[in-house]
DNA sequence: CGATTGGTTGAGCCCATTCAACGAATGTGG
DNA sequence: CCACATTCGTTGAATGGGCTCAACCAATCG
């Protein structure tokens, strides 16, 4: 926690105190490890000079608060930089579905563009760091750069792919199948940012993880013991290391 | 069915027969009566002009084709400008998944964006009309026209919010909720359209529905007749009447 | 006409939920 | 420091909502 220089306190909704200690957060785009998962991604290297001297600003989050939630005014997107977050919609009567967990290089906020208001809730899952990302600037250096506009649409396209996909999970998996194809998720993007694949660190509660896959949380415990019984898995608490990556596999139905 | 112009045939993939008549259909975005719920919302009249000369391209798809396949090279969005689509993703094991229905002004092939191939099937439900909008001219034109980004970033994530709503139908709703959520979903969409809201003539089957809300048939089928018996519908096939919209509301969870 | 597709309804079953008790870990205030 | 509350997770027993299996009917079509 002190790592990255928090100020401690309790979990509140806003992080921006103008007098954090950021210098070490001035480092930007170009020298970004996860570039290349980010929204950067494919520009040259004049081309993300430009994105980030115009627009990029970073700013820390802590555990337990909001980036931002459901009604707030939307004025930026934001890139995890380091961290984790979990998105969620509130239903009328209390009821949430968590919608997402977003990890470094991933972006937060898309869903707000729509009615220039945010429409879910957007939660640190532990102590993070978010580039903000201006929208109206954004657009206007979309309309000047031509690549950076292609690649926001097919960012913007991978969501609603993503959001198919999750859809098939909840309207035609079993459990298993549903905590499989999570796990198995989970450790491709783990993957893809060089972190390993097989010893997951879990930052959720078994009650975000039954609230995203649309089971309860008591039922995500017992699916777990069962996986770490049939030698899937070893469960410790959040700690989760695959054991049989084909067996998972088989489970979600992939080849 | 002939009030189209459509030559009658089996249902086959595509619909592309030069010698079809299309001279009915010449008319584009200027004269439509859905203009205002399409692509071409908020654009001035000259914006439309451009849009219209440049893009697009009427196409007839008859009952039961697919407009596309899993799997095809992405080339054009479609616009719906009369009609009535489902699409669909497919898992290996061969369970499909509903991810959606769509209607006059709303637009299909956004998926594909991301990875230049389409990632779900669209079929025709009753015969239609499309309006096809090649989309690398598509990002062109919006290029030079900020107004069109902008109003397609939003069609974009406006997409995004409505998976996410899906998500919560799906991962937090019961049976007699997602269905009636469904009917007042689809009653609100016929209203913008001038269309009645309390006569609706589903296009789809009861497995579609089914599909669609992570129901099966036989589920969809005994809720209808439940609602009937309640008097909150009169069913009578696909001809569904509301007859009591507030109570309908009532079980979505809404005020 | 028979064949096919779509829809309804019943009976029994099973998977996930509900309700409940309990343990471990963490944090808080005296 | 301990006592206590709180949060998170596990596990058991019983329940029930939606599924499976099956029969049947209506409409459509070749």
């Amino acid at each position: 926690m002190g790592a990255l220089g928090f100020a401690p306190s309790g979990a509140t909704h806003r992080a921006r105190e103008p007098s954090m200690d950021f210098s070490e957060l001035k480092s930007v785009c170009c020298g970004c490890t996860i570039r290349e998962l980010c929204l950067p991604a494919g520009l040259t290297d004049q081309e993300v000079l430009l994105l980030d001297q115009h627009m990029s600003h970073r700013q820390p989050v802590k555990k337990g608060e909001s980036l931002y939630r459901t009604g707030d005014t939307f004025k930026s997107l934001y890139a995890v930089s380091t961290g984790f977050f979990k998105t969620s919609i509130l239903h009328e009567d209390g009821r949430a579905q968590v919608t997402g967990f977003q990890m470094a290089g991933e972006i937060l906020g898309l869903d707000a563009i729509s009615a220039d208001r945010h429409v879910c809730d957007a939660v640190a899952l532990e102590d993070s760091v978010v580039c903000e990302v201006p929208f109206d600037r954004f657009e206007e250096l979309g309309q000047l750069m031509t690549n950076l506009q292609r690649r926001f649409n097919r960012t913007l396209s991978r969501e609603i792919v993503r959001d198919q996909g999750v859809m098939l999970l909840l309207g035609s998996m079993r459990s298993e199948e549903r905590l499989a194809a999570f796990l198995v998720n989970l450790a491709k993007r783990f993957s893809a940012r060089k972190q390993s694949s097989s010893e997951l660190v879990l930052r959720m509660t078994r009650e975000d993880i039954g609230s995203y896959l649309g089971l309860k949380l008591e039922t995500v415990s017992r699916l777990l013991s069962r996986f770490h019984d049939e030698g899937l898995l070893a469960v410790r608490g959040r700690n989760i290391q695959i054991l049989n990556a084909d067996g998972l596999n088989r489970l979600v139905g992939a080849a």
